[in-house]
DNA sequence: CTAATCGGTTAACACTAGTTAACACTAGTT
DNA sequence: AACTAGTGTTAACTAGTGTTAACCGATTAG
């Protein structure tokens, strides 16, 4: 089994040359990039399993350059390295969907440590990505959905939406809360562009018709098998 | 409560004791097969509750076993082991109807994991309530009032108002209790609402007129049935 | 016996959700 | 650049759900 390739953004050449070194003692592959320009192509050419994230970086910071990753994945844990303690950095982190932050300076313990508890967590995550509802199977990260020897592609809206259907089966899904965690708002037009996804989502999984979404009028959907 | 039957075939025997070892420091009942036709037998003398199948086996592989024991039973999760990581190979699994695939090498916990989300899944099935009522019969998961041959649908309120009436069937159901658990308030809109409810399940409960929704003036409703 | 109250029933209503199609926009292809 | 296909949003219309109102009968307290 290969080594687990780790992206490094950091400006500072000195901080940025002793992470990497102490990481590859660890047995990573640590790819080390000097600021956020860099970092992304190298994210884009190198698939990185891991990032390690300079907040004040030139060119582009290191906020800025996890938003753009998250547009292509939005599972690869991420560790903010911050020299602000302000809490206000660490929300916008986190509400970019990153995973970690650290507060620098830090230990080298530390850091290996939170890599770790990321990496064992996402990795378990990923294990249970295939999930099943009646006769069928979802490969969400794929987004297929699949029924006997038929297999079809989920676009990027109706993977989210349904993955969240399947993670509270049998209970009641709140509108409110899938809107703003798929549409970023509660407003009536995403609300009648949600609708629109649920009749599709219906359609396409009438195949078992064990399977239902049930409308809990006011509140959300429901989602039995 | 006895233990949970695993069957698992795996032909290379340090792996096959391993894993075996493994899942009963977790408290299953593994029966280990080094064949594919041992397995078949074993499937059929012990009825497992949950198959874990390495792919590559002499005898019989993997793929083909699952095939013959879907013939029997074709809700029984099976986690296919394979060493190969073309796509190709799961794709064949999951149109057998295995319900989930593993990478060698994988780690002992990636395994149990997958074991216990799909038992509590075909568990959680297979404890839906049905509940009777005369000669009909009640889903309440989903919501689904049946009567012979025919099947109704019910909304979300009509599903929990009868819900607590069977429940309670042959008792008084207080109605300030219902009130506060269904409408979330006793005031005098709620209570006019309830009774156009009642209205609504007597009319859904004629076709068995041995079931009647009686009044206790005061007090609340008693189902008869 | 009568008035007051409670519940039964039906229909009108407001609001929510379902469905379909048109549309704008993006991305991929020729 | 023009064409095509795909995705998600918006719009328009329809259907369904639950609340409220109105009217009625039944029961019970005075």
């Amino acid at each position: 089994m290969s080594k687990t390739k780790i992206l490094l953004a950091e400006d500072e050449p000195a901080l940025g040359q002793i992470i990497k070194e102490s990481l590859e003692t660890r047995d990573f592959n640590v790819l080390l990039c000097s600021d956020g320009e860099k970092a992304m192509h190298t994210y884009q050419s190198d698939a990185p399993e891991l990032l390690v994230l300079d907040v004040m970086m030139p060119k582009k910071d290191g906020f800025t350059l996890a938003k753009e990753i998250r547009a292509f994945d939005d599972t690869i844990p991420i560790i903010f390295l911050t020299a602000k303690s302000q809490t206000q950095d660490v929300v916008e982190g986190f509400t970019i969907g990153g995973n970690d932050y650290l507060k620098k300076p830090f230990s080298m313990e530390e850091l290996i440590v939170r890599i770790n508890n990321l990496l064992n967590r996402t990795r378990i995550q990923k294990t249970s990505e295939i999930l099943h509802i009646g006769a069928y199977t979802f490969d969400f990260p794929k987004q297929r959905l699949n029924f006997n020897n038929t297999s079809e592609q989920l676009t990027h809206r109706e993977a989210h939406l349904l993955f969240h259907l399947i993670k509270n089966k049998n209970q009641v899904l709140d509108r409110s809360l899938i809107l703003n965690k798929l549409w970023g708002n509660d407003d009536f037009f995403s609300a009648r562009s949600m609708d629109v996804f649920i009749t599709k989502l219906r359609k396409k999984l009438n195949k078992d018709n064990s399977i239902q979404i049930l409308n809990v009028r006011g509140f959300g959907y429901k989602l039995i098998c």
